[in-house]
DNA sequence: TACCTTATGGACGATCCATTCCACAACTGA
DNA sequence: TCAGTTGTGGAATGGATCGTCCATAAGGTA
């Protein structure tokens, strides 16, 4: 019976998100997002509350997106490729960071140092994600454990936490400047120093010339939430 | 033949950083910085131009603290202790980053996040920061490296880069949400899976009960520039 | 078709903020 | 002591921004 929205949500959103993506909480306008959606400021307001309420609601499908694109990565498959597919995954976030040509960063980094200090609601996601994608990697570095390309006697809640640390850390030297090629390199050199079960050699691809350890690396992911 | 001014320009610049460490440029007002001073707004613009012109004055300032305590944590002293300069000095940083229980962050990090992308400036005092602390981490793993503490066929450009990673991934974490002990514990992961010399077992530390081939851990450095 | 409900979007009000301005204070050198 | 010069701090300015309001439009329903 009413008059129905003649626009549609999740593109409103996705333009939101561009806007504050590119330019931060504060640095974002609420006529900007309008202008960019084209909607006036009644119907933002009217469909979001206010602009608290709406970064909230565009940081928390980030944060959504990221630890899909690590599901999509990680989860399920047979231990043989467990290995592989961590591996997969931290490139695939080193050439996110790497080909982000306008240094834009990632959302959830960005609005974490923006506001994880004084907003809990974003305190709160960001934690969550962060222990998501923990969850992710443990899982599956047991996995590669079991068929023994990762030492067993290591701690998996260890290596996923450094795994972890390893992704969100290129993300902020790669914001602060270092070039494509270095992030690049991390990523393998990370993957390279994975404690070996005991017997195999595993140093080999912490050699300045080794950078064929991994398998292919996947470019611009559909939703490619870095 | 001037009216001496009446401030000590360190000071100011030490509050109004603490200002922009707490609520980042966007949300930091010069009246704030005003009243954190004692200033009135002539004088501060007087002193140090605009708003922006401040925040690049302590923006640097910060960097080069920065820079300056891997400086003292890790330059000179004799190769047999390089691998204990590293080892303290990537512990140093987990620490700050660990007992930051107001979760303000690195102020690199955060001016790099909320500004770098638009502002050359920053963009370009972050990056050379970043290649400032990736030679001193290179330059102390040849040392251990020379000493036999480091697998010598290693890349130490990109182990440095690696340990670069690792503590910058700390500080992004850790304002993720991490918890202080995770924080600990992936700063003596990252340190456990650097390659040892051929022969010699380093796999031990990444076990769950050991925390312990780390030496002393200074806490609360004179500027704790995390 | 007439009516009711919701959406729309631009104008408006109130607030906030960076920056400038200015009257006055403080110090120096003659 | 007396200018002359620079520092000081708060009031004023001008522009920007968030959120509200309201007259109007557009579906649905009877």
């Amino acid at each position: 019976m009413p008059r129905p929205r003649a626009f549609d949500e999740r593109q409103v959103l996705e333009r939101a998100r561009e806007q504050f993506w590119a330019t931060g909480y504060a640095g974002t306008r609420m006529d900007d997002i309008a202008q960019a959606t084209g909607l006036g400021k009644g119907s933002l307001y009217g469909a979001f509350g206010d602009k608290g309420k709406l970064f909230h609601r565009v940081f928390g499908d980030w944060c959504t997106a990221v630890v899909e694109v690590a599901e999509e990565r990680l989860a399920g498959g047979p231990d043989a490729e467990a290995l592989a597919r961590l591996s997969g995954y931290v490139h695939l976030m080193a050439e996110n960071t790497a080909s982000d040509t306008e240094r834009r960063g990632c959302l959830l980094a960005k609005g974490a140092a923006e506001l994880a200090q004084h907003d809990p609601t974003v305190a709160g996601r960001s934690a969550e994600t962060m222990t998501a994608l923990l969850t992710l990697l443990r899982t599956e570095i047991s996995a590669a454990q079991r068929h023994g390309d990762i030492d067993s006697a290591a701690d998996p809640e260890r290596l996923a936490a450094l795994l972890l640390t390893v992704v969100r850390g290129i993300e902020a030297v790669g914001k602060a400047g270092l070039d494509p090629e270095t992030l690049r390199n991390i990523a393998d050199t990370a993957l390279a120093v994975l404690p070996m079960p005991e017997g195999q050699k595993h140093l080999a691809t912490v050699r300045p010339a080794r950078t064929d350890l991994v398998p292919s690396r996947p470019h611009d992911p559909p939703d490619s939430a870095s």
